[in-house]
DNA sequence: AAGAAAAGTTTACTGGTGTAGTCTTTATTT
DNA sequence: AAATAAAGACTACACCAGTAAACTTTTCTT
């Protein structure tokens, strides 16, 4: 059912964002540059959590050195998403928005352009 | 800034929700029974993520044997959405809304309602 | 073919989390 | 006051996550 988005961790889910930003996989080198550039982490740590990846099925080897997201952005969020609507919204994800929009990180134009969105035009 | 709520765990969640569900402090024997009941614990298992709990801050005793949620429901549900969105939305609300909207979680009915909520009402 | 460089694999170590047992102290009941 | 029960404190232990070193294999270059 799941994919193994569960699983992906803090750490993790910096080497996915990492693939994700890119249309194309990625070779290793590039994935270690942007990972020291942004976290600090040495080489050894950056395969480490590919292996772990890939041990979860988030992340396959596309040929030797490339890498590849299985699990894509779009997926992952949508189940996290789920995930924190069930742990403390009740399940409800209207009640997500509304503390949203109770908290300010959600204006009343927001909400129209959204309103807007549910008219039929497909999201970019 | 923060209380703490970032170090809640998933065990420890399920704790906090207990004392969430009740205006009042509760004492432990009904915090025991009630995690017992949802999630099968031993005693230890709950009076050890209590005690974890007073350590972060999150949970107080108000007097022996009775304990109380210093972070609210309110503020963790806050808190924990602002991290969502700020891991995997690129800090905007308005994707999370729209992701929920295209994954279908949330309905044309439902915005609207939330739109009325934002001219003024108070929430329930 | 030898050497260098990158990739892959194995091993490691610390601290946190899930889960719980045991011992000690305090309160309650008879 | 003694016995019991509940609460609190201390200890435990396996597994996972964050972080990384070291060793091995493959590939590329000269």
């Amino acid at each position: 059912m799941c994919t193994g988005a569960e699983k992906i961790q803090d750490a993790e889910l910096e080497v996915m964002q990492v693939l994700w930003s890119s249309s194309q996989p990625l070779p290793l080198i590039e994935i270690r540059q942007a990972l020291s550039a942004k976290c600090g982490w040495e080489d050894s740590t950056v395969k480490t959590l590919l292996r772990r990846l890939c041990e979860k099925g988030a992340v396959a080897l596309e040929r030797r050195g490339v890498y590849r997201a299985v699990i894509t952005r779009r997926d992952y969020s949508r189940w996290s998403a789920r995930r924190l609507i069930g742990r403390v919204f009740d399940g409800s994800a209207k009640q997500l928005v509304a503390a949203l929009v109770s908290d300010g990180q959600l204006s009343e134009a927001d909400l129209a352009e959204l309103s807007a969105l549910l008219h039929g035009e497909a999201p970019k």
